[in-house]
Order: C-alpha cells, then structure tokens, then sequence
DNA sequence: GAAGTTTGTGAGTCATCACTAACTTATCGT
DNA sequence: ACGATAAGTTAGTGATGACTCACAAACTTC
C-alpha cells in the first residue's frame, strides 16, 4: 500500500523532520507525535528506529551541526578570492539565518538545554566542533576566531528574537573580518 | 497555622522561585508545581496570583531583567574611576556568571522561546530594554555597545554550556572596553 | 465579636505525552 | 512460490501537568 523506504533513508528523513520542529519549539515542547507525522510515519515506529526521545533529540542536534559545519566549509572552498575564509563563513551564516530563522534557532535551544544532563554532552561536543572548524578553516589566530564568534552569538540571537535593527548594517560587520 | 503573606509578597517569592526553576529547566520542563513547592505555597493558589503559567512566566523574565538591569546600573555608579562604564558592566557581567550559571541561562531560554507567540513580545522588549540600558549607560557608540552586547552573548553560551577555556582570558576581553 | 475580606488548601478533571505490545504487510533471497 | 526478514501500524497504558471548584482559616473593621 504505502511506499516504503530503507530504515537507513527514514531516519534521515524522520532527523529532518525532527530539526524542523526542534528548532521552533525546543525539546520539551516538541512531540514525538508532530515529529512523526512529519517524517510520514506513525510515532511508534519513530521510537522503533531511535529508541527513545532523548536519543533522538541528541541525534538530531548532531546531524544539525554536521550541516551547519558543511555550509561554512562549502563557504570558505568556494569562495572568491579577495575574500578572507572569515567572512565568506559569515556571510554563508547571515544567508542561513535569513533562508530560515527557526534554522538556527536549533542552536539557541540547545545551549538553552545544556543543564539537561541528556544535552550536556552533545551541546559541548557539537558547539567546540563548529568552534574548532571555523578556527582551522580561517586559521586566524585565537582572539580572532572568538570575535567571530562572539559576532555569530550576537547574529543568531538576534534572529531568533526577530530584532534585526539592533544589527545595524550587517555588511560592515562582515568587513570586519575580510 | 501557617504564617501569612500580603498577596504582593507573596508574587515576589513566587517570582524568585520562577526565575530559579526557570533558569535550570525553561518554560515548558518548568511545572507550575516545583515552582509553587519552591515558593512555600499550594500551586492552586499560585493560579490564582498569577492567572495562568504563560503569564508567570512573562513576569518571571521580566523580573529578571530588571534585576540585571539594576546591577549593570549599580556597577557602572560604584565602579571605580579609572574604569570604564563597559568595562565595569562586564566584570559584574562575569560575576553573576561566576556566582550563579543557571541565572543567566534564563535569558538562553527566553531567546530561544521566542518562537512562541506567548513569550516573543516580553522576549523583545526585554532585550531591547538591556541593549538600551547598556547604551545609555555606557555613553558609546552603538558599534562599540554592539561589541559589547556580542561578547555578553558568547559569554552567556560558554557559561550556559560550561566551557570555560573557550573564552580565553576574560579579563584580556574586559581590557578590550577599558 | 460578628461580618466581610483576603490568604490559602485538598481533591479532582481533562488533555497530552513518552513509550509498549501485539499484530500486519511489503520485500527479497532462493 | 514461499519462507524469512525488514518496514510499518493500531490500540493501548501510566504518568504528568495545567487548571478549576469548593471549601477553610486567618486577618480587618466596626
């Protein structure tokens, strides 16, 4: 009757699924249920293929940042050469967060959760990758990747309380780095 | 029997115990129940004070905000004279990290909520009120209170996530606003 | 000291949610 | 064709949580 898939590809899908809705209302407030009627499958089979929630938040957070790490070094490979790794991953990071602002809210509901001792873990591990990936990417010194980063905490909270005038001209901010 | 409190206190004590619950757990781990066994009260009652949890917590993070508000005030009057207005907010800004994590998560979790119609107005107001604070105080320029605000956002996520050594030497940082 | 007001509680309701058990149905190797 | 296995569902269960109702006990006022 319906389509079936690999258990491989749902998973995929059902981590999509579980991104989306992560990132617009955080752990606690988002069920298996709306998950799994996302991903097109019923909720029993969601924990068939996750065991339980936390595992499943903890998988999609991961996934998660694995993208967001692929989008900076597409940024910096791709880039046109009078620009400094820095900005091109900047810009790259400004065009996530205007493509879709609940995107990057993930992160904001991660950090949020890391006094959950079942987020404690992942929260560290996948913000000290994205942290180490920009620093090896640009190779900038220390005090210059946590500017960077300093400026990406300011950018993604400001997205998410939907205050862009408090930015000023992002462009300039981004020349900072160039 | 048991000893009584004007209704006015008594919000008071129900609104420090929100803030406390608030900021290990957030809006939706948070139940109305820990938070009225904190307070010293019935939760029945706490509905009665409060109407419903969507406002309690409203009050909650606005009650916070004031109280960080008035500490960035009382830092910048009694700071020493060679210190800067921004300098001196931001090593009261460590401070409170120090004495307490999970206060300043509080902010964490009313950023990432405001997603959540129900949370969004109080979330925005709220910010903006510190931001302008922090302006007004200070006397600088808005780039340099930009600068400022950023490194309070990748301070408050380090310290939400526990990873201290990704912040380097603070006080290198506090001498940047010096 | 009684009437009225304010502070408070105990017991319950209804919805939601993470998770399970038992049962189907498609797919694939042979 | 057929048995085995992998993909999927329906129908629950027990716990929790926001919120209500009816009632009790303390202050206040005259």
């Amino acid at each position: 009757m319906s389509p079936r898939m690999s258990a491989d590809d749902r998973r995929e899908a059902i981590l999509q699924a579980a991104i989306l809705e992560y990132g617009r209302t955080g752990t606690h407030a988002t069920s298996t249920e709306v998950i799994a009627e996302r991903a097109g499958i019923s909720q029993p089979y969601l924990f068939r293929l996750f065991g339980t929630k936390a595992e499943l938040i903890a998988a999609a957070i991961e996934h998660h940042t694995d993208g967001l790490r692929a989008v900076f070094r597409e940024a910096v490979e791709r880039r046109p050469e009078d620009l400094s790794p820095l900005a091109a991953m900047g810009a790259a990071y400004l065009e996530l967060l205007e493509e879709d602002p609940n995107d990057l809210r993930c992160q904001l509901h991660t950090w949020a959760a890391a006094s959950d001792p079942a987020i404690k873990d992942v929260a560290q591990r996948t913000y000290r990758a994205v942290w180490d990936e920009v620093a090896e990417l640009s190779g900038e010194s220390a005090e210059e990747v946590r500017r960077f980063m300093s400026y990406g905490m300011l950018l993604t909270v400001l997205g998410a309380l939907d205050l862009p005038d408090l930015y000023g001209d992002p462009l300039q901010i981004l020349q900072e780095f160039s």
